[in-house]
DNA sequence: CGAAAACTTGACCCAACTCAACGAACGTGG
DNA sequence: CCACGTTCGTTGAGTTGGGTCAAGTTTTCG
């Protein structure tokens, strides 16, 4: 009866774990949502600003999405970078009209769910509506973050602000040992995420090199000195939620990998 | 049998009403939830981060509050403002813990409520339940608006902005014509608020005064020319989500004050 | 293998910051 | 209701972090 086992939907449950309490039967509800695939090429768009809230809602299964704004200048601002297990555009589902564009950072595959579906499991089990919410809310407690470190950072800290965010959140999702990860963004799209230019971002990562802090082979990254690299970065995995899933969201700013 | 007149919680109900449909019985659900009335001073603290997350949601009734983060060398990054109406800690409810300050920026009325009293509502009226997550949303949305504001726009362009989107939600909740409105922010609050210094807001302040843009009275502004106000903020209010309720929603760029 | 995209580095510039001093408004207690 | 300390606003002078422009090199990928 249930597709536990098989579903692609598991790595949504995963992350919702990660948060909130899920009974087996909700799990399974989840689980046994209908859904279809879909594979979308590095750059596309899944969502554009102005378009009609799509009425589905997706979820990323494998590569790296990302939410951006274009200012009236041209300048573009990445508000979030997505990876497996993310619902991409709830934010985008329960409002009128999309007020930011979605598209894919790397290549990637997509599960597409009905909100339709959505909304019937979560009114039949509230509890399941709850960890939907609370993962709104833990977007949103990253925006907060995003904001403080743009707003109120030097560029060698907002840089190494979002490295320790994105190894953190890799650490939970995938089996790697969190020191030496994956990171699909260019030098301008770090740039276009942290409020700075691609030419600055380049004189950072130079000095962080010079620094010992990382490694930045093109396309994955080694952080050298966790440590320090969270030191640099004024992090703290806190506003993350990860909750007890994940050792170090409660680790505090020393000795600790990324992956525990 | 109802409150429905009476009730304090009025104002939560018409900022709903912006982005939700809630039938009368909804709607009187929520106006007669129990609440306790509290009374803060200009400047106190509501929540402050690092708190075990509250158990009761917070109701703005009258004056305005603001979140706000604090970064590791002290600089405080205000991250949103709110006024009547505003449900301002849903955000800290669901989570663990409180990951950002809610503080008093004028003296101000709230109204407490309990966050079991919410869940068992929202348990019996699904749609409720939709209403607060829509409301979640919209808090998202203006997070990220914030984020493209600080991370893409100049300084004169950050102010205008924030000084737009006051005058646009104070038009949405209170009686007033929308040129004429309140600012109850010190020129260093807005430096928290846009990412730069008193300072530099205060010479803002004087180049747009010199150009006609606004007025700004101790306390209170006066928008001398709206329309290019909004030019100079590269301003457009539909992320705010006010729908259908307030008629500048969808006005785009020109010719409109904020109250329509 | 060739074109396009991404990275790298240097030289120069400017928007916003810092430091500092002073006047104006506010609020609080006597 | 006035005195006085404190916060807020204002302005100038000098500095700087990060931006701009430009030219190369390396990598990627069709």
């Amino acid at each position: 009866m249930t597709t536990r086992n098989s579903s692609r939907l598991a790595p949504m449950v995963r992350k919702l774990k990660q948060h909130s309490e899920l009974s087996p039967t909700e799990a399974d509800a989840l689980l046994a949502l209908p859904n279809r695939l879909a594979t979308i090429k590095a750059g596309a768009f899944v969502v554009r600003e102005g378009d009609k809230a799509p009425d589905d809602c997706i979820l990323v299964l494998s590569g790296f999405a990302y939410r951006s704004k274009t200012a009236g200048s041209g300048a573009r601002q990445i508000l979030s970078v997505h990876l497996r297990g993310d619902l991409v555009d709830l934010q985008n589902s329960l409002l009128d009209i999309a007020d930011h564009n979605v598209q894919a950072l790397t290549s990637i595959e997509m599960a597409y769910i009905q909100w339709q579906d959505i909304l019937k499991v979560t009114t039949a089990c509230p509890n399941i509506g709850y960890a939907l919410w609370r993962d709104t809310m833990i977007d949103a407690s990253m925006s907060r973050e995003w904001l403080l470190n743009i707003g109120r950072r030097n560029a060698r800290q907002r840089v190494s602000h979002l490295l320790c965010e994105l190894a953190m959140r890799q650490a939970a999702t995938t089996i790697c040992d969190g020191t030496n990860y994956v990171l699909p963004m260019t030098q301008s799209q770090i740039g276009d995420a942290t409020g700075l230019t691609s030419v600055h971002v380049n004189r950072i990562f130079r000095s962080m090199r010079e620094d010992g802090l990382v490694n930045a082979d093109r396309r994955s990254l080694i952080i050298t000195d966790w440590p320090r690299l969270q030191q640099a970065g004024d992090f703290s995995g806190a506003y993350l939620h990860q909750g007890a899933a994940n050792s170090f969201a409660s680790a505090g700013a020393h000795g600790v990998s990324p992956a525990g």
